[in-house]
DNA sequence: CTAATTATAGGACAATCGTCCTATAATTAG
DNA sequence: CTAATTATAGGACGATTGTCCTATAATTAG
């Protein structure tokens, strides 16, 4: 069984998600990946045969990683809106990153919308893992109505915040928005 | 006196402008402008001397053309709240792109965070612009406290929902937060 | 008209791109 | 141990990249 093999691609899928985020993909090439790696670009295309193939499996490691996150922040809180106030100062935790970098998700979903459209309707399920998980928040929240709606609302107001952050490198505003946020109540 | 050459350096322009929109920065190449324009690379090379030479300009006529249409919402509108509404609505206007290609704005300051830091600078005025023309409204408005947070606010607002709006390719969206969004007031 | 300047075309340039192939090396199965 | 499979390295491939050069065409200035 290849189990060696299967560590190496996940080292491999490991460094293109981090190179993609922090480069883009389009800036990303087959070397950049390889050097990261340190193996040669002969072996790296033994393990994924394609530019798309790479970009699949870094989207489906991302999903995977959102997955077990969200599990893992419904053991540490039980309240749903600490749960949601968890969510909401994500991007205040990863604070460097996102002033230099921008959001993993929106960034990709934003590239590929003008590079590689196919592929967008695969990455925004990084955006849907999160929109179903806060539909169930709300839900234990006791909304009943626009559940959704107001799920969708949620991210676009993160990813809003992120964005300007990212363009301004601007941290205050990304604190000051994100604590206004957290004021939000069902209207 | 080139007065020819400077009506092609236009057109150029105006080409490149829409290419980096519509594909993005990185993934539009000297030949698909020379191409579209209908001229040589080697012409085109003797207007722009470099991919960044290219690319300043384009920011700085999009930054002229948000300043011209900027003047023209002030003479079509008297009353400021009126305007910050055309402000909002922009997206809807233009819900087509917007749903394709996203924030000519956004797009481009998220891909040259990644790609080109130097040129992000550079980039955000075109932000810079709407925000102080956004505070000037709200001045007019009688909003007296925290002026620049709340028009860093309505952008990061009107941001995030493009950015929705284009990785779900859902208009609807765009609609129902675009309406929410007019309901905001003072807090 | 002539000379000088500006504009345009076309191709050369090395580098890099994604892709693919082949020859070994390492591992596993019998 | 031997044979088969899997993994790795290295380089060839045509295409394309941004950049630059040179020769000509068009325009302008005297």
């Amino acid at each position: 069984m290849g189990s060696k093999g299967e560590a190496l691609r996940q080292r491999i899928v490991a460094a293109a998600d981090e190179l993609f985020y922090r480069q883009g993909y389009e800036n990303t090439s087959f070397s950049d990946i390889a050097d990261a790696v340190g193996i040669s670009r002969g072996n790296f295309y033994y393990h994924f045969k394609s530019k798309d193939e790479i970009l699949s499996a870094v989207i489906d490691s991302r999903v995977a990683a959102i997955v077990t996150m969200l599990n893992e922040w419904d053991k540490k809180f039980k309240d749903p809106r600490q749960r949601l106030y968890y969510y909401i100062d994500m991007p205040l935790r990863d604070q460097e990153n996102i002033c230099l970098h921008g959001c993993p998700v929106g960034s990709l979903c934003t590239e590929l919308a003008k590079i590689n459209r196919t592929m967008l309707d695969d990455a925004n399920r990084m955006f849907a893992v999160f929109r179903d998980w806060l539909i169930l928040q709300l839900n234990f929240l006791g909304v009943r109505k626009n559940v959704k709606k107001i799920a969708m609302h949620f991210i676009a107001r993160v990813q809003g915040i992120v964005t300007v952050t990212n363009a301004f490198e601007d941290k205050d505003f990304l604190q000051q928005e994100t604590k206004q946020l957290k004021k939000w109540q069902c209207r």
